[in-house]
DNA sequence: ACTGGATCCTGACTGC
DNA sequence: TGCAGTCAGGATCCAG
């Protein structure tokens, strides 16, 4: 399931295979994902170029000659791949993007929690990116920075790094690693945590998004990268999967909650 | 403004 | 073997 490091792992990935390409045809098999597919799609980008692949947070931003953006959001088990020459469609390939030279972008979805939208610039205006939080690796996201986010809340250490508009990117299985890194119970309220341990915090966020980035992204679910080759990431995971199992620094078991809905990981001897 | 819960969907897995 | 129930998970929406 994609987090910041799979779409960013696809971003890298489709780039160098559809930038200044024009687009030749549009072939929709399914249009009901998180939002409809909209319907001028087709009419709309047919004929443009693709100038440049971006990302916002877990969004895939394809800049084209025009004034429109395409938006890609991969939900929970969206993937992107590139085809040399065509391929009989599966069952959850929902949109082809063919290209002047025959390159295919597919868009595959089992869960349909994606998204497919085409909008307009300026971006930062558009309301699913308007209230988004700092890109977790950037310099606006930093220890001081999350403290004062924290400062009139009660909530769970762990939803708040999850939450999208104080931090994007930071999905279920790398706030479990994060948290284990900087030695934070997940459950620990928001403002009984120090300064410290909020720069402590920051910086292992980076360094795992980073490294898993580093490592193509993880395969813990069904990802895939733009060749359909999965990520090598889960051999890294310290927590995430592992209840039961023993704590790599004290031996202890690796315990199994859920916090805010979602399972959550953590050493309870580690983490306080 | 903040919080927790419900929700969208399908496939894998578990238990009877 | 079959069937029902549970779980996974991003992010929005809604109610309190």
């Amino acid at each position: 399931m994609p987090e910041l490091p799979e779409v960013e792992t696809t971003r890298l990935g489709i780039s160098p295979h559809i930038s200044q390409k024009s687009v030749q045809q549009i072939i929709v098999r399914q249009r009901q994902l998180r939002w409809p597919i909209p319907d001028k799609l087709e009419a709309t980008l047919t004929g443009l170029t693709i100038i440049k692949v971006k990302r916002r947070a877990k969004y895939l931003l394809l800049e084209t000659c025009q004034d429109w953006v395409l938006m890609i959001h991969l939900g929970m088990s969206g993937n992107l791949r590139i085809l040399r020459e065509s391929e009989a469609a599966g069952k959850h390939d929902h949109l082809d993007i063919i290209f002047h030279d025959d390159t295919i972008l597919r868009y595959n979805d089992v869960r349909k929690f994606g998204s497919v939208l085409l909008i307009k610039p300026p971006l930062f205006d558009h309301p699913l990116i308007k209230h988004l939080g700092p890109e977790p690796l950037s310099d606006a996201f930093n220890g001081q920075y999350l403290y004062e986010k924290a400062q009139n809340r009660k909530t769970a250490i762990k939803n708040l790094i999850m939450n999208s508009h104080v931090v994007v990117g930071v999905g279920n299985i790398y706030a479990s690693e994060a948290l284990f890194q900087a030695g934070i119970h997940p459950k620990k309220q928001v403002n009984h945590i120090s300064l410290q341990n909020y720069m402590d915090l920051a910086k292992a966020i980076q360094n795992v998004l980073q490294n898993a980035i580093t490592q193509g992204g993880t395969t813990l679910k069904d990802f895939v990268n733009e060749q359909g080759k999965p990520g090598y990431f889960q051999q890294s995971l310290s927590v995430y999967g592992r209840k039961g199992l023993a704590c790599f620094q004290c031996k202890q078991p690796i315990e199994n909650e859920k916090i805010g809905q979602r399972a959550s990981y953590f050493c309870a001897n580690c983490q306080r």
